[in-house]
RNA sequence: GGCGGUAUAGCCAAGUGGUAAGGCAGAGGUCUGCAAAACCUUUAUCACCGGUUCGAAUCCGGUUACCGCCUCCA
């Protein structure tokens, strides 16, 4: 079964064709590093690492590139605010950045390139687009010509002249045409700059991913990513500079996730009504953030409340009580049973099932379904009279495996081991319930519980978990 | 003004032509000494109007509401 992506481009579900056998490029526009990022930076993060995941699961290899912003407006006015260099706002906030993102289950990218760190190539863009006429430079400034391109405006679906009437003139700027937009922005007195034949500046916002995606992935990529309100001006900017500089198609999809909205309005660094992602993660575990994030297509907007939150946790929860059930049945099942092979069969099913929804545009939400029909049959299996150690662990396995799709994991408790006090009581309550002296039973149940330890009665025994 | 998206049960959310997945919450039942967990049963005709079709949540036209992009933004 081929992966199917809905593509920005055309606005249809198309089959995904690498363009090398076997390897995925993938670019995913990243953070500008002024601040810690708030939840709606981080779904991108989850969307994008669980889309390489999928790929990497169906044996691609996945080249996935991540960079950092760290030359920019917002850098620089906050350096000033704060007394600290732009370097040093930079450094602090992709740390942090990783820090959260890696609490929350996106795996390092291949490549997290800088701007910083990527002026050559910049400045060799830049002048390349120049030297083939797309490009102007004023009075240390440099713009690119929107208009040379023709095809501009094919991402966001829009034609040239009505995007006209939206473009300003900043004051100060010498821009021949008002959808010119800046290559190359002239440093201001004192302002951090480098060195180009245009003079000491730094390179606008959007050529840093064109120069990037170019050195780190080649000139046509497989997949281009990021948030839906980069597609303009950003990613039709990138389309316009790549394409123009190389004469070939950047990238061969383009996929774009959904806001996360705080009572129904979007959420913003700008609006200032935003949650901190490491805020949310001292408060919730991580696990059910990242869940929450891929109960909704990515393409839709996430209404985040508390309230849902909530939800989440406790439908997560169901999954893990399942896997820890299924752990406890092992002790009473038998090597073999008769329907062994059939069980597999099923459970082979399931998991196609799962993968059948994956491969229809990443349909989280959907694959989210089957796992939980999945459950319901692990559930059912384990009341079974007879059970197999081989199914169990298949089932096991396989909830395992869907659930490492989607960069989730069923975490061992660390504290596993039972203190032998607490052993003692379990044995004590035993006891207890053989000579039918209940009171004491469930005096020890109660006293358990507040010490974080519920016991549950199964015909196989007691079954106790951390609560 | 231009472009685009969304509207499905108490809540969340899938579903692009054949009589509405899944989860949370609720109700009833089974199991249990009681509980818990689990299982079983139970809750919608899909914003509205009209059209196409044997048949539409799903296609077309219109209406309403909300949202986004067009300006830094995931």
């Amino acid at each position: 079964m081929t992966i199917k992506i809905y593509n920005t481009l055309t606005h249809e579900k198309e089959e995904f064709r690498p363009i090398e056998e076997g390897k995925v490029k993938m670019y995913v526009c990243g953070p500008t590093v002024y601040n810690y990022i708030h939840i709606g930076n981080a779904r991108p993060a989850i969307v994008f690492d669980t889309v390489r995941r999928y790929f990497e699961y169906k044996g691609y290899q996945v080249d996935y590139v991540l960079n950092f912003t760290d030359v920019d407006d917002k850098i620089i006015n906050r350096a000033k605010e704060t007394g600290e260099t732009v370097h040093d706002i930079a450094n602090k906030y992709i740390q942090a950045y990783l820090e959260d993102v890696e609490a929350l289950g996106v795996k390092k990218a291949t490549h997290n390139p800088r701007v910083m760190e990527t002026m050559d190539e910049i400045i060799e863009f830049v002048s390349s687009l120049i030297d083939k006429g797309y490009a102007y430079e004023v009075d240390g400034d440099v713009y690119f010509k929107p208009r040379a391109f023709e095809g501009y405006g094919k991402l966001s679906h829009q034609s040239i002249d009505e995007l006209r009437a939206g473009a300003r003139i900043q004051v100060g700027e010498k821009k021949e045409d008002p959808l010119d937009f800046a290559l190359w922005k002239k440093a201001k007195e004192g302002e951090i700059s480098w060195d180009s034949p245009w003079g000491k500046g730094r390179p606008g916002w959007h050529i840093e991913c064109s120069a990037m995606a170019k050195k780190y992935l080649g000139e046509t990529i497989d997949i281009h990513a990021g948030g839906q309100d980069l597609t303009f001006p950003h990613h039709e900017n990138e389309i316009a500079q790549s394409e123009a500089n190389t004469g070939k198609t950047f990238a061969n999809y383009w996929m774009h996730n959904g806001y996360i909205n705080i009572n129904s309005e979007k959420m913003s660094k700008s609006l200032g009504n935003f949650i901190l992602a490491r805020d949310l993660i001292a408060k919730h575990d991580p696990q059910v953030i990242r869940f929450f994030m891929l109960s909704v297509h990515y393409r839709n907007p996430i209404n985040f409340t508390e309230e849902l939150l909530e939800s989440a946790k406790n439908s997560f929860e169901r999954i893990k009580t399942a896997y820890n059930n299924l752990e406890h049945r092992k002790q009473s099942s038998m090597n073999l049973t008769e329907d062994t092979e059939e069980w597999f069969g099923k459970i082979d099913e399931w998991k196609k099932q799962f993968e059948k929804e994956m491969d229809d545009d990443f349909n989280t939400a959907n694959a989210i379904s089957v796992l939980f029909e999945f459950i319901k049959e692990a559930n059912q299996y384990v009341q079974l009279e007879q059970t197999s150690t081989e199914v169990i662990e298949k089932f096991q396995e396989t909830i395992s495996a869907m659930l490492g799709i989607l960069g989730l994991e069923i975490t061992e408790d660390t504290s596993v081991l039972l203190d032998e006090e607490v052993e003692r009581l379990i044995e004590e309550r035993n006891e207890a319930r053989k000579n039918r002296n209940f009171a004491r039973a469930d005096e020890i149940r109660d006293m358990l519980k507040e010490k974080g330890i519920i016991l549950e009665d199964t015909p196989q025994g007691v079954r106790w978990k951390r609560g």
